[in-house]
RNA sequence: GGUGAUGUAGCUCAGGUGGUUAGAGCGCAGGAUUCAUAAUCCUGAGGUCGAGAGUUCAAGUCUCUCCAUCACCA
């Protein structure tokens, strides 16, 4: 059996769970649903992503403290994963006593090994504010193309890449008046000196190959050290020994996933050294999207081994989501937060499957088209799948009492093989789940759905029930539905980690209380209860209404 | 600007190491069926595989150039 520590990136406290935030989580929990239906022991942990200056400054806005802005976000994001079926086992806080204290006592072991460096910089100041500026807090003239307004890092018009100082009449984007510039001491963590050891490193196949191919271009770039540190005033932690000096968000982010296992650890009783020491044999597993690479494979793994911890096993990066095509857009109403999907489509197992039919290992983006997102989980979920117990059953409750035919009793030839072929299939489920090739494991499964259907219009089960007046428990009417109904419920267990509430009430149909665990398609089902309505279909009315309301609010 | 990725039927996507008439689902057209909240089954029509050039007996698949889209440039 193995050991999993399994994470999905921070979402940042300063907004709210959106569409493209879902693709990691549902990918993730997907993935560890499938870990822990297959018996392996598997955490998944994540926790709100608090610090910085931009949840300092909507506190501000707001008139309330970043404590007050941070925990009310946290309470959102929370229901948020819990309506999408987001079974973290540890949703925490990056603002955590535990975070604190394992912030500084890896900052202090870096410090220990010498891969602590202090210098003075050069930095934008504003007066009228008394604070230094982030680069995305400044606004100015590009030095190259003249573009008005772009940002301190890079140009949008012409796509220049520069820093702050290289604008032309810069201003803050807080008071709107010139910043000047200001020298203060910063503390730098030495990545430099990490190079060998990270190109090493990368070497296992902790990567994808295109993840790989990125980091050669930045180890060919050459690594500098890290700025790791803010002036106050700054939402954060303190430097130890360092008055008035903050550790940068991203430092203290990604220990968030260290500091959200070890609360868990203490109220569940599990050793937090077993998965995090040096020579752990756990696995440690990130997903995170393209953008934080750099952020979880080059700084994270580095100051893991230089602060005497293990390094991740695996580090998982998917694409970003575009809808219908093109970068979610606040005008044209595709900037599509959960609760906006919540209030206008409700079903979670919709946007669940769809992802699913879209996801899988590689790192390119995926695209949500809203009109194959009607079409697809129509004709997919409630077509085909729902489909097989809808047209079935009504014939085992009402001429065998609700009871299934027992798999012994089965005797056709054609019965037998859709049987043998959907338990064999099961080897198939568990390499593309693995592998998190999750639109081939759909695609799969669909086959055998279809076959499913077709069985059903070749034996025309509604014609037996008619010709048959003296209907037996062994006659081929009770067998073809109980074919399809154990099928159909060894399906549902191989389709649970993707549309976990869908499968939970299937699982209510056969009297059961919850798909579990994959060896429940062991079990011979032997009966089922009426059948009700699983899914409601898609209207093209909520979708326009949802993207109506987005679009609005602007 | 540099680097990387992507571009295959109306839509969403499959197509290891180049090899017979390029595939799937949806959509569409025609038919069948009525068990199923018009769902299902069968048949069919749709593609100069972004553009151009090259290598080869043979290229969606390799090389080069160009175009478009996207990302990264700490």
């Amino acid at each position: 059996m193995r050991k999993l520590l399994v994470t999905s990136a921070l979402p940042y406290a300063n907004g709210s769970i959106h569409l493209g935030h879902l693709v990691e989580y549902i990918q993730t929990d997907i993935w560890v649903r499938y870990q822990k239906m297959s018996g392996n022991e598997t955490y998944y942990i994540c926790a709100d992503d608090t610090h910085g200056t931009p949840v300092m400054l909507k506190a501000e806005e707001e008139k309330i403290t970043p404590d007050e802005l941070v925990k009310r976000v946290h309470q959102e994001h929370d229901l948020d994963f819990k309506e999408f079926n987001i079974n973290f086992d540890h949703f925490y806080s990056t603002n955590s006593i535990e975070n604190k204290e394992l912030s500084e006592s890896i900052y202090n072991a870096l410090n220990d090994n010498d891969k602590i460096l202090s210098k003075e910089i050069d930095q934008f100041f504003d007066e009228s504010k008394q604070m230094f500026l982030p680069d995305r807090f400044i606004k100015g003239i590009c030095p190259k193309c003249e573009a008005k307004d772009q940002y301190g890092d890079s140009c949008e018009k012409c796509g220049a890449t520069y820093s702050p100082t290289d604008l032309k009449n810069a201003y803050s984007v807080l008071s709107g008046t010139e910043p000047i510039r200001k020298k203060t001491l910063h503390y730098f963590f030495k990545l430099s000196e990490c190079t060998e050891f990270l190109k090493k490193w990368i070497k296992n196949d902790t990567l994808q190959p295109e993840a790989q191919n990125k980091l050669k271009e930045w180890f060919e770039m050459g690594l500098k050290d890290w700025d790791i540190s803010r002036d106050a005033p700054y939402f954060g932690f303190e430097i130890p020994n360092a008055p008035g000096k903050y550790f940068y968000v991203w430092l203290d982010a990604p220990i968030g996933y260290m500091a959200s296992f070890k609360k868990f650890a203490q109220m569940n009783n599990l050793s937090f050294d077993e998965f995090w020491k040096k020579e752990s044999t756990t696995e440690l597993i990130h997903f995170i999207g393209k953008d934080i690479l750099y952020f979880h494979a080059l700084f994270w793994p580095a100051t893991l081994n230089y602060s005497d911890h293990r390094t991740p096993t695996k580090i998982f990066t998917h694409g970003f989501l575009t809808v219908n095509g093109e970068k979610m857009s606040k005008s044209r109403g595709t900037f599509i937060t959960a609760r906006s999907y919540l209030e206008h489509i409700k079903d979670p197992n919709f946007l669940r499957y769809y992802y699913a039919t879209k996801l899988n290992s590689s790192m390119e983006d995926l695209d949500l088209n809203l009109d194959d997102f009607v079409a697809k989980n129509n004709s997919d979920l409630i077509g085909k799948f729902i489909n097989i117990p809808s047209r079935t059953s009504g014939f085992v409750g009402k001429f065998f009492n609700h009871a299934l035919m027992p798999l012994t009793s089965i005797k056709s030839e054609e019965g037998l093989m859709i049987l043998k072929k959907i338990k064999d299939a099961k080897q198939t489920v568990d390499q593309h789940y693995e592998a998190r090739e999750f639109s081939k494991l759909v695609k799969f499964i669909m086959q055998l759905i279809e076959e499913l259907n077709e069985y059903i219009s070749k034996t025309e089960p509604w014609k037996l029930a008619k010709e048959d007046q003296q209907l037996k428990s062994d006659s081929s009417l009770h067998e073809i539905c109980s074919v399809c109904l154990k099928s159909f419920r060894s399906l549902s267990i191989y389709l649970t980690p993707i549309i976990p509430n869908l499968c939970e009430k299937i699982a209510a149909f056969y009297d059961e209380e919850i798909f579990n665990s994959f060896n429940l398609i062991q079990d011979d089902a032997l009966k089922i209860k009426s059948y009700k309505h699983l899914l409601k279909r898609i209207e093209q009315d909520s979708i326009d209404a949802m993207v109506n309301s987005n679009s609005a609010e602007v």
